[in-house]
DNA sequence: CATGAAATTAGAAAATC
DNA sequence: GATTTTCTAATTTCATG
């Protein structure tokens, strides 16, 4: 496993909140060459420390003003059964996040949706009409106090 | 509010997926000069569409392995109480996500934790010691399918 | 209003020590 | 690891529709 250093860390943490962030200012922070850091930022990534550079985007100004969050029990905890029912949602471009959790439930699904009526539509094609779904509840999101896949580094 | 076209679409689109593309090629891809998808992208974030350029990082090789959801009923839904709840689980570094949600429950959290213990001195903080919080129950996540926050676009 | 082309500035990446 | 050089990308300017 590649080892993460407190340079690292620092880096990480200052990425996070701003990807744009330039490597000459993030030096500053971290008391590193840019040189330095450009390896680091690199390394971080050819390493898979760093998955992904991505853009939030604001969801109601783009007309995904509906969150929601949907708990699934299914029918077969079967290895096929479920892997298939798992990709049937990840598949689903409206599905933000899957979850295989324990628990009272097996799935939990993050929606980010137009309507109620389109979340209507899609309860009926992936959870319906999919013999695998034994039953599910659905949480509106009245307002999301923190979205974010940051981690407390 | 502000007018988001198709070119924007195809900009949103392809930044959500590498927020390092340059704009040379985005401007390929889309058919506009750098120098129009410049200025887009610009107003774009300045009128808050794209919120936030960030990076996603891999939480396994950072030590924060566990992945939890926590449904929680409060006991009181007044204003101020409400608040100051959700105020107290926005405020914990190890909340990622906290909806305000209508349902069975009233919130519900994600985490991303070091270990089990951690999550457990933070039900402690978060729920035990809060008498707002009714009662609590925990996922445990066991595989993230799809993480993300991107629209289906 | 918007655009694109060209020039400028800034940033990232690479080479060197 | 830092400095310096090279190269790439972002930004600004300016002329046009």
């Amino acid at each position: 496993m590649f080892e993460v250093d407190n340079f690292d860390f620092q880096i990480l943490r200052a990425i996070q909140k701003d990807a744009r962030i330039p490597q000459s200012e993030l030096g500053e922070v971290v008391n590193l060459s840019t040189a330095a850091v450009n390896r680091r930022l690199k390394k971080l990534k050819e390493n898979g420390v760093i998955k992904q550079y991505t853009a939030l985007l604001n969801q109601e100004s783009l007309g995904f003003g509906l969150t929601i969050i949907t708990n699934i029990e299914v029918e077969s905890e079967q290895i096929h059964e479920l892997d298939a029912t798992r990709r049937d949602f990840e598949n689903c471009p409206y599905v933000q996040q899957c979850y295989y959790v324990t628990g009272e439930w097996d799935f939990v699904l993050i929606f980010a949706v137009k309507s109620m009526d389109q979340y209507n539509d899609l309860t009926r094609e992936l959870f319906f009409q999919k013999p695998n779904v034994k039953r599910f509840k659905t949480l509106v999101a009245m307002s999301k106090a923190k979205v974010g896949l940051e981690l407390a580094l």
